[in-house]
DNA sequence: CGGTATCCTAAGGGATACTG
DNA sequence: CAGTATCCCTTAGGATACCG
């Protein structure tokens, strides 16, 4: 997190979601809780480490809820806060942008082979 | 812009916003064509580098059309596509997030000191 | 005015190994 | 299982200088 004097909305909202794996970490909670290994599978190619740095760094922006269960083996779930589920909200018209995106960008590949 | 294969939409447009500066300068474009110069001047801090650089790779991403007037002294002027206008209504969204996030933030620092 | 061309560094992440 | 601890490397972006 930056030291806050933001220009705008959007600065704010993109420092939080600044960060490789964290919007696809985010989509990957947004059901229900999860444990970290299951996250882990969910986001194929991510290492341990960087998960769990945006795990805590999500944390700290109170956009994840991190839970411990004092088991054996050890037991964990993260899960998406309300802000959470309102930052989730707000990037589905920018998932939806992204959708007609690649559509587009299909279409033109198969123009392209076409001819 | 990747090699294509995204895993979802969010992934499509974060790409193309992708910079530390694109989405300031969607915002600078929004209301009408400005000049190289111009653009600069209202982001502080940008290097001509940079502004050069991203202006581009929003060009090639079929965001922002540039102009180019054959006189002299030279005059270019940019300004957003059709599919640059939508991406930056589909931010809107976020942009409101962030300002609710900027309130709770500020909120907070007064109770903070308050106490 | 509207850019390139260089050079450089800070840091975000990847790979791997180890631990309570 | 759920993490740390290291080490390393790429790359975005800043500073500066020059060009048509």
């Amino acid at each position: 997190m930056k030291a806050h004097p933001y220009t705008c909305g959007i600065d704010a909202a993109i420092d939080v979601i600044d960060g490789k794996w964290k919007v696809l970490i985010l989509w990957a909670l947004h059901d229900r809780p999860h444990r970290f290994g299951e996250t882990r599978r969910n986001l194929p190619g991510i290492s341990e480490k960087v998960l769990a740095q945006q795990l805590r760094e999500l944390e700290a922006d109170g956009i994840v809820h991190r839970e411990v269960f004092d088991v054996i083996p050890p037991k964990v779930e993260y899960s998406l806060t309300a802000q959470g589920l309102a930052l989730n909200a707000a990037l589905a018209p920018l998932a939806a942008w992204g959708n007609e995106r690649i559509a587009r960008l299909v279409a033109e590949a198969a123009a392209t082979a076409a001819a």
